[in-house]
DNA sequence: CCTTCAGGTCAACAGATGTTGGCAAACGAA
DNA sequence: TTCGTTTGCCAACATCTGTTGACCTGAAGG
């Protein structure tokens, strides 16, 4: 069916996205604007919208994005909380496409969306296959937790947050998500 | 020296600003625009540049804000971090300004240094009067994870996120600023 | 060779945006 | 009343936005 043959404007349509990502990450959404992308991407931009139709499928094609859980199959369970914050953190750092979706998904509603679909999608399961009761509850408080560091390691840059180093912030968060993913529900048994 | 008098368009100004308050929160710093704030207060959009000369002073007016932290000084040390997380929830809902600020601070370096202010001014002071050391590092925890559920609940409302109530919220939410502001550092102490 | 067609550039469009200046009406002090 | 000030609206500006279509260019296939 989709036969994908390489076709000779591949390196054009590549250097958009590397582009456009650095773009949606630095600016968000409405800030980042076609022109600026095609001249970081040193080329015309209606080539933007030959090879993607639109700023809306730009972005979408500029997020796609893979958690890449690692498998924690022969982790022992009292090392997976600092196993998956360094995950995460490598995920943040590694590219900058969580920086794209973070940015964009606070103002664009597709962006936040998108935020959602990936959390159920990429987070949920983790949780699922983890904690005992209200898995879903769970991957949230742990949602909550890391994307909370990112936005004010990465995007607010509070001065204390961006000073701490890897191993400190292992060792804060660690604790906190082994509560969340693993611990006992607080405050007693939900009684509705 | 500054005798403020009442003028005959305290109303209109007030009306500009409560309008220019939801938009902010509801849009964001770009997409927040002058006339469609005019137009929610009812006047003219040229109104709005006479009463605050700009988009920037505009949003600085808006975004005014006191977190309101409450006294503690009657509080046991043990309920402190439940009263504190019920208040950053009272003062999430009370009013759009917390909400204007962060949607506006992940995009606009003016609304993120405004963030950094209050968190040094406001946030900062209490870390200091509660935590035995590395107060800084501690409320930057803290802001993490307050500013992580706020993310999660109310701009990119993740449903497990929205579905907690607040006594759930408390009560994951107060061990862990309890182990921020007032637990050992875990991971042992830090040799530099 | 000629034909075809994808890759790429240029100029322009319609609409929205922040911002400005002019002008009319209402008000308050004299 | 009269006069200056405040309050408000209207029209316009320059600029930037996403987007489009016409046109050129070079390579590949016959």
């Amino acid at each position: 069916m989709s036969e994908e043959r390489p076709r000779r404007s591949d390196g054009t349509r590549a250097a958009i996205l590397r582009a456009a990502r650095e773009r949606f990450a630095a600016d968000g959404y409405e800030r980042a604007t076609i022109r600026a992308i095609a001249a970081d991407a040193e080329i015309d931009p209606s080539m933007v919208m030959r090879y993607y139709g639109n700023k809306e499928r730009l972005f979408a094609a500029a997020a796609e994005f893979d958690l890449r859980l690692p498998a924690l199959s022969g982790v022992p369970e009292e090392e997976i909380p600092a196993v998956l914050v360094g995950h995460f953190l490598d995920r943040w750092e590694g590219d900058e496409t969580l920086m794209a979706l973070l940015r964009a998904g606070v103002t664009n509603p597709a962006a936040a969306e998108r935020m959602r679909q990936i959390f159920a999608t990429q987070l949920g399961p983790l949780a699922e296959r983890l904690a005992p009761d209200e898995p879903h509850t769970r991957a949230g408080l742990v949602a909550s937790q890391v994307l909370g560091l990112a936005l004010c390691r990465y995007v607010l840059e509070l001065p204390p947050v961006v000073a701490m180093d890897r191993a400190d912030l292992i060792s804060w968060l660690a604790p906190t998500v082994r509560q969340y993913l693993l611990g006992p529900r607080p405050g007693g048994p939900k009684v509705p």
